[in-house]
DNA sequence: ATAAAAAGTGAGTGATTAATTGCTAATATT
DNA sequence: AATATTAGCAATTAATCACTCACTTTTTAT
């Protein structure tokens, strides 16, 4: 038996991610994770030094494919709202695919025990948010959206609404529907973005 | 020795609020309560049954204390675009001055490990979200915000913005002032919801 | 082939921590 | 004053888990 070395991390990484969408990251334990990746407990060791690494593993890997569904759902050339419009729905989809990042995310777990874990978070998300101010700060040069619209506040609070609704749907346990909330969302951004006057 | 039932209850809770704020829900353990308030660990279980029981009793206490400074904070007949700021104005004060409060509200274990907690924020939240989707209504009525605004919708929206910057607050250690953005947080809703055309 | 490296295991350790138990001392009740 | 109730404690329990160790098997490299 054995497996290469990066298969086996992968296969630990995603089950530590199914984990945590069913049952919370409390649950993730290493015995946990091992049961379902078909190991022992001990043997999860071999391929990531501590638990905390396999944290941080699997939000680097949920980062990575965030950015690239990301870079994928914006390409061509169209108006900042709809760009913006764009980003919400993609980042909508995306975590409804993956619920393990919402319970990883918004874990206190995460912030308050682990330094490490918590620079990767920050990381992420003032990447995020730059991405988002990006499109906005356009959208302003462009006259499409409000020349009043600081281009760095604005992206806070869109990434906040966001984050908002993300929690709501992981608070109620995942009970509507996250793409539904695409259009509307959109709505609520391009009322409060929009040139007025 | 002895102080009464009540008292000692109540400073448990405020311990163990004291606790969740300066180092996160993890951190408090019955025996951090107990050294706080200056009894001995079984101590605790005199007053409380279980250790989730204080998790309710502390969430049900701030909500208490929270919709009491939101009734006190919007007294007055005044417009209901100034009446959403002054509950966002008081929300964001409140919670500032209780930092308990999102460490416990955004904690997974708090949701996933105890149906009766859920059931305690999730009322909280619907209650709150309520509050706020009537002066939205009452907005729309007077023409004060667009006719095309959801109240509903709307207040959710606005419910989860706040959220989302309290949880980046609490996520990055209370490190800017809340208060601050009670100000542009106003200007994003009113902008967002105010009558154009 | 053979040595070295990597992947695996069963058994165990140590630390943490909510909750129990059996008792004592203080307070309130009658 | 006698009794019951309540608040308190020291000692312990029982469960959970991340992580280690000593050892075996499989794979890779020489």
């Amino acid at each position: 038996m054995g497996k290469p070395h990066h298969q086996r991390r992968q296969e630990i990484i995603q089950s530590a991610l199914a984990l945590a969408a069913e049952q919370g990251v409390k649950k993730v334990t290493t015995q946990a994770i091992a049961d379902r990746v078909g190991i022992a407990q001990p043997t999860v060791f071999r391929h990531f030094k501590t638990r905390d690494e396999i944290f941080a593993g699997a939000i680097a890997w949920l980062a990575d494919q965030l950015f690239e569904a990301l870079d994928a759902g914006i390409g061509g050339d169209m108006a900042a709202d709809r760009r913006l419009e764009a980003l919400v729905s993609t980042q909508l989809a995306f975590v409804s695919r993956h619920r393990g990042l919402p319970r990883m995310l918004f874990s206190d777990r995460l912030h308050l025990e682990s330094p490490m874990l918590k620079k990767v978070v920050q990381r992420v998300m003032a990447r995020y948010t730059g991405r988002i101010a990006e499109v906005i700060g356009a959208g302003v040069e462009s006259g499409c959206f409000d020349r009043s619209v600081d281009p760095e506040q604005g992206a806070r609070y869109v990434v906040a609404t966001i984050q908002g609704v993300i929690m709501r749907w992981s608070i109620f346990d995942f009970d509507f529907s996250l793409e539904g909330e695409a259009e509307p969302l959109s709505d609520f951004f391009r009322a409060a973005l929009k040139s007025r006057g």
